[in-house]
RNA sequence: GGAGAGGUGUCCGAGUGGCCGAAGGAGGCGGUCUUGAAAACCGUUGUGGGGAAACUCACCGGGGGUUCGAAUCCCUCCCUCUCCGCCA
């Protein structure tokens, strides 16, 4: 959520920001609707500390016996009133939250305009493979190695399923193992969390009301308003973790990483060349987050970006860097890196990382803040994000460019320890 | 699923329809004392909206109602806890 404040008194900049993200923008809307509210606003105060200065009175009036009945009359009048203009500045407020809400976060000042194509790379790591024989792709390497099966899986999910079997499994959870034994070692704490969530959490991660589409909802129970859905990420569930708190400074910065299944309807957006794991209703990720205050969040995105690219140079994986451009940037963001390895049968670079600084953003809409010692106000946190990391696409990553001629793959140095073989396949 | 208890400020906790934005305590901040710290003592300390300010309005889980006036009474929804039942 952005501050109306901000919107009022830096409109211009604040438009030019917004047009790096989105195509067009109306302020003057929401600066319109809130002239209204303050105006009611000016309008009820009035009325109510008139009501309260008689109210006040009666008591003092009848004490002194004196006829109050006309007052009374007069009073029931004004109350009236009063209750009329409260629907209509509850009416004018929820417009108000209902125009904010959906605009997204402002990108930081370094992040540039427009889509996928103005992001920058800002790194590279290793190189391309050069396979001296034609090497295959991770659909049918996964599937001879057995270790995954994707037939079985969507006989039992139906379409964009897969499920890990045997040397799969153990390859899948010795990522998720190397990842946790890294954040436990930096300090982070470690947090299981419900997949299933309520509305609220949605709303506060940036993805409802306008992504609600896109996340499997639970039908709700009876007698229930509200119906619950399955996490698309562990952000949605850790952003929440704080939410409606208040955190002591010297509590900050909140560090904690989780591991759930992220499940995601991704309706339409199955593409021939994404067969396989690179994308699908389920998949494993690691997801560290962090609450800061506002002036650390900058130093502790590179700290997140580092982490998630140390995880990956860990496996040995050809890998880049990109500042993303606005656009490209989810809703909740005001600036994101993403961490793409390289899948040689796509020929492409394919994220299994994003971290981003969402500033006060998700916390204006959670309600999250600190209490600043010097001052002994409370302000907003900053929340930030990162994966790390997100394992379906991974493994397809690490099958495809460690792959042998004889069609096996060598096991990661950092994973051995968990999979207790050097080779797949032998 | 059945029965009961409860949701108040940063936290804990009191609150007869007007004297309640709210006792008391803890914590924070400032000070006295001390070589320093602790303890003790004194003072101070809610959030948000409107306004240049004076000031004013709202907020005691959410929403409605009764009333001139609601933290307090009524309705409703949500949530938490305890006991019983069921269960991995």
């Amino acid at each position: 959520m952005l501050d109306i404040h901000l919107i009022r008194e830096n409109k211009k900049q604040m438009e030019t920001a917004l047009l790096k993200k989105i195509d067009t923008v109306n302020l003057d809307e929401i600066i319109a609707v809130d002239d209204e509210r303050k105006r009611l606003i000016v309008e009820t105060d009035e009325l109510k500390a008139k009501r309260n200065e008689v109210s006040s009175l009666i008591p003092k009036m009848k004490k002194e016996g004196r006829d109050v009945t006309g007052l009374l009359e007069e009073m029931k009048g004004v109350s009236d009133k009063i209750k009329t203009l409260d629907i209509r500045l509850s009416d004018t407020k929820l417009k108000m939250k209902s125009l904010l809400e959906v605009l997204p976060n402002i990108p930081d000042d370094d992040v540039l305009s427009g889509g996928k194509k103005n992001n920058e790379i800002i790194r590279v790591s290793g190189s391309k493979p050069d396979f001296p024989f034609k090497p295959k792709d991770h659909i049918e390497l996964a599937t001879s190695l057995k270790l995954i099966d994707y037939e079985r899986g969507v006989k039992m999910g139906g379409n964009g399923f897969w499920l890990y079997r045997g040397d799969g499994a153990v390859l899948e959870w010795a990522l998720l193992n190397y990842f946790i034994e890294e954040h436990l070692k930096d300090g982070y704490e470690f947090i299981l969390p419900p997949h299933v969530l309520i509305y609220e959490c949605g709303y506060t991660a940036g993805q409802f009301p306008k992504f609600e589409g896109d996340v499997f909802h639970l039908e709700p129970e009876e007698g229930k308003r509200f119906s619950q859905f399955l996490l698309p990420t562990s952000e949605t569930a850790l952003i929440n973790y704080h939410r409606d708190e208040i955190i002591p400074e010297d509590e900050l910065p909140k560090k904690y990483f989780a591991y759930t299944p992220c499940y995601r309807r991704e309706a339409g957006s199955y593409r021939a060349q994404e067969r396989g794991m690179i994308r699908g209703h389920q998949f494993n990720k690691v997801e560290m987050f962090q609450f800061t205050t506002p002036e650390t969040s900058g130093d502790a995105l590179e700290q997140l970006m580092t982490k998630a690219e140390n995880l990956v140079r860990g496996l040995g994986l050809h890998y880049q860097v990109s500042k993303l451009a606005a656009a490209d940037c989810s809703f909740s963001m005001a600036k994101t890196y993403d961490i793409e390895v390289w899948i040689p049968s796509m020929n492409e670079y394919k994220e299994v990382s994003s971290s981003s600084n969402a500033r006060d953003y998700q916390a204006r809409r959670g309600n999250i803040r600190f209490r600043r010692k010097s001052t002994g106000k409370n302000e907003f946190i900053h929340s930030l994000n990162a994966s790390g990391l997100a394992t379906s696409r991974l493994l397809p990553a690490i099958i495809e460019q460690f792959q042998k001629e004889d069609g096996t793959v060598l096991v990661p140095e950092v994973l051995k320890k968990w999979l207790k073989k050097d080779v797949l396949g032998k």
